[in-house]
DNA sequence: TTCAAAACCTACTAAATTAGTAGTATTATA
DNA sequence: TATAATACTACTAATTTAGTAGGTTTTGAA
C-alpha cells in the first residue's frame, strides 16, 4: 500500500514549480538537481503530466518546463492519478466505484470497505492543491491536512 | 497504491469466520474452498494473525481455527496493519508518524501531504470491525461506510 | 548556419515484491 | 497407531519498481 516513487516525485516536483516564478520554464536539470532525483528518470515521468494537462513544455535552447494552470487549481489527486494510474486500493475499484466488473461483485462482503476507502482517498487528496501545500509550508501549522 | 492479496485473503477468511458459529473450529481447507483461495497460501497468511491475536488454533485431528475475540472488536485496520506490514502511504511513515527518521524530513514541503493521508486511511480502516461488515451487509444500505 | 542545450522517445536491466507451490515436520484425536 | 489437521521452511515464476543508456528532434543564440 504504498505510493510509487513516480507519484512522490512528480509532486515534488510540481510543488517547486509552484513555488518558483510562474511565468519562466525551468529545465529538468536544474529540478533533478534540487530536488535530488535522477533526471532520466523525471524525464519519464514528465510527460505523462504534460499529457495530462498540468505542465507546459518549451523545447530547444532555454527550453523546460512550467505549469501550465494556477497551483490552487492543481490538485495532489490529480497528479498521483495520472502518474500512479489509480489510486484504489484494490483492482476491481481502478476504473472507478461504478465500473466494477469484479465476478465476485454481487456477494464480496469487504466490498464495501475498498469503496468506502477509494472515497476517502480521492477525496481527500483531491482536497489539497499545490498552493495548499505552500501555504501550509509557510503558516507553520500542523504537521498535517485534516478535512 | 494497493493492498495485497495477504491482506484481502486475511479480511475475507475472518468475515467467514465472524459469520459462523464462533465457537467451533473451522478447518483451513473449508475456509479455502469457500472462498476459492490456495489452502497452501493461506497457510502462510494464518500465522500472522495468530501471533497477532486474532485467531486460535487447534491443530491435529478435527483442528483447525476460529476466532480468539468478539467480532466487534477486531477492526480491519488491525487485520490489514499485520498481514500488509504499514498502512502507511509512504516508507518514511512506516514506523509511526513520530518515528520518521527521513533525513529529507526537515524540509520536505510534501510530508504534510503524507502525514494526513497516513492518518486518514488509519482511522478509517480502525473505525470498521468484522461486526460491522456483516451488519453492513445485512442492512441493504449504502455501498460504502462513511465516518 | 552551425552549435549547444534542451526536451522527447524507446529499449534495456537489476532488484525487489507478489503470489503462489512443494515438501516435510509436528500435533492431537479416534 | 493411523489419520487429519496445523506449522515451518525453502523454492520459484511473473510482475513491478526504479532506474540507466543511448539516440532523435527542436530551438535559440553566437
Amino acid at each position: 500500500m504504498k505510493i510509487s516513487t513516480k507519484g512522490r516525485y512528480a509532486l515534488r516536483m510540481l510543488v517547486e514549480l509552484a513555488s518558483r516564478d510562474r511565468s519562466e520554464y525551468v529545465a529538468l536539470k536544474d529540478i533533478a538537481a534540487d530536488q535530488e532525483i535522477s533526471k532520466k528518470y523525471l524525464e519519464q515521468i514528465v510527460p505523462l503530466l504534460t499529457r495530462g494537462g498540468i505542465l507546459a513544455t518549451n523545447r530547444g535552447y532555454q527550453g523546460g518546463y512550467r505549469l501550465s494552470r494556477d497551483p490552487s487549481s492543481i490538485t495532489c489527486g490529480e497528479i498521483l492519478r495520472l502518474t500512479e494510474g489509480s489510486l484504489a486500493p484494490i483492482a476491481c475499484l481502478d476504473n472507478g466505484i461504478e465500473n466494477n466488473y469484479c465476478e465476485r461483485k454481487a456477494d464480496c462482503m469487504t466490498l464495501p470497505v475498498w469503496v468506502g476507502l477509494t472515497r476517502l482517498i480521492n477525496n481527500y487528496l483531491d482536497g489539497i492543491s499545490l498552493q495548499d501545500i505552500i501555504d501550509q509550508h509557510q503558516s507553520l501549522g500542523g504537521d498535517d491536512y485534516v478535512i
